[in-house]
DNA sequence: GGCTATTGTTCAGTGCACCGACGAATTGCG
DNA sequence: CGCAATTCGTCGGTGCACTGAACAATAGCC
């Protein structure tokens, strides 16, 4: 044998979290928009007029997969896009009517959803958690992009 | 505004968790075997001779894509994969000599990566980060298979 | 003003991950 | 034994996510 137990691997389980969270969220959230779209849109909602550079930043995710994500989006009429007219490579971005009355209505949709996500731990234990979770996430973020702020205010 | 905070999701952080750990994977680790090819091998290492549902299961990966991360493995010449003779519906799978060697080699990897990944932790918190992860995906999967066994011999 | 460097977007390619549908093989029941 | 139901694998389609390369527009320097 020699083989390993996977669950002591923080990669295996971040992935079995997420998928497990895919599922919940297809299930109690909207099978029409993913949760990358969500926070995508809600980057907008709180700053419409962002280009897709400065979504990535907000919600951590790369050029070409914002490029996608907001194709979707746009797509399906949730956002607008623009080009800047003072700087004409990029594109500005806001949220439609529509894109802001869907993100009103799932705002209220995934907080159900995390309420039965984090429901086997205790109040303290989710703090404890998130808490973790993120100086881990933070730190290996940190390994690539050494100038990286810690964006909380 | 009425926007959220993202870093109170719990979905979000397992993407940006799962990401990062990716990230420092293809730094530290490998390039060529992905994690989940590393999951599939391993679970093979321990346990010679499948089928593709079993490793799924193992792995927590659902069947199409078991059958994406075998068919690249034997691509490579890392797993074999043949038909149970007493029942052709399964394809037993074991790995190859090589197959066992990259296992070995990267099994001293990922240790050493876990250990960077989990810098930012004392030990005491690292307990408590794959603890609480862990709970909180072994719930979620039950919510969808309620008859799931908490394999944890 | 003209060249170079930087910055924002896009495109092609790869891999993970799911679902639903389908075909092949096996099992079980009458 | 023979047909129905189950089980395993595959296929097609969608979406996330990254890298690296190409392209366009701007900004900076001489």
């Amino acid at each position: 044998m020699a083989a390993v137990d996977l669950s002591t691997h923080p990669g295996h389980l971040a992935r079995r979290l997420q998928q497990a969270h895919h599922l919940l969220w297809n299930a109690m959230v909207s099978e029409e928009i993913t949760s990358p779209q969500f926070a995508v849109l809600n980057a907008l909602v709180a700053e419409p007029g962002l280009d897709q550079r400065g979504v990535g930043e907000r919600v951590r995710l790369d050029r070409s997969t914002v490029a996608d994500v907001v194709g979707r989006l746009t797509g399906r009429g949730l956002l607008d896009k623009v080009r800047d007219p003072q700087d004409g490579r990029r594109a500005l971005l806001r949220p439609t009517a529509e894109g802001k009355r869907i993100h009103r209505r799932l705002t209220v949709r995934t907080a159900r959803m995390n309420e039965v996500f984090l429901a086997p731990l205790t109040d303290a234990e989710r703090a404890v958690f998130l808490g973790l979770i993120q100086r881990v996430a933070d730190a290996a973020e940190r390994l690539r992009d050494p100038e990286a702020e810690t964006v909380t205010p």
